[in-house]
DNA sequence: GTCTTATATTGACAAACGTCGATGTACCGG
DNA sequence: CCGGTACATCGACGTTTGTCAATATAAGAC
């Protein structure tokens, strides 16, 4: 083992050295990988872009099991998945369940990923 | 799917309008997610924020191992994980393999979840 | 009411994943 | 040479994941 003091999180007075930043805990690691997880599937990426780029950013069921080339459950089921980690929302409508981008979420992601 | 031809023309754009944006495409979700994947792990999103955090921007598995808390097999294989998506560089020096974070790499995955 | 349509849920399955212990490989010091 | 250290690879394991067919639910249409 090097040990090389790795851990403190500030060297005070340090001009030249590169700056030690705060490490990532395990609870934020726990739920950042929760909201990653849930993109990292080319079905669901592809599910996020058809709604995204349906007029009116909303989509019901019927018009994504075509394009995705799946099932039916096997949609509904990675909806539901989106749904869950903050990515979509369901409003229904008569017997149609339409789908629509929460505003902001993918940036959300977006930004997290660059303070890791 | 829905029967649009019988339904007014007015009702039948709130379902099945025609997409306005171009949608991802099935190759391009496939490698988008596998870049995701890679990251969709507590200990690896651990792991490059140790490193990220190094002084130098690199780390040898032996300073590694420790703060996750995990075997030392085991942190080789998400370091290869990381590795082979491009996250990760790998140079031995001496006994010691040294990872350094790709300049932009997350960046660029930052970027690519803004297009979706 | 019955029938049909749109969606959700269940159950089952193979494949992939995360983890570990054991072993292999490469390097350095004696 | 031999021993020890740092890391990679292998084999096995329980768990999770993506998928489908079958079924359930719910809302019009008749």
């Amino acid at each position: 083992m090097r040990n090389t003091e790795l851990l403190p999180a500030t060297v005070a007075g340090s001009c030249c050295a590169p700056p030690m930043r705060k490490t990532l805990g395990a609870k934020d690691a726990e739920s950042m990988a929760a909201a990653l997880k849930a993109l990292s599937d080319p079905t669901r990426l592809r599910l996020l872009s058809i709604v995204a780029a349906a007029a009116g950013q909303e989509a019901c069921v019927c018009d994504l099991t075509g394009p995705v080339g799946l099932s039916q459950p096997t949609v509904s089921h990675h909806l539901k998945i989106l749904m869950d980690a903050g990515y979509l929302t369901r409003t229904k409508r008569g017997t149609w369940a339409y789908y629509a981008l929460v505003p902001g979420a993918l940036d959300r992601v977006s930004q997290l990923l660059a303070t890791v």
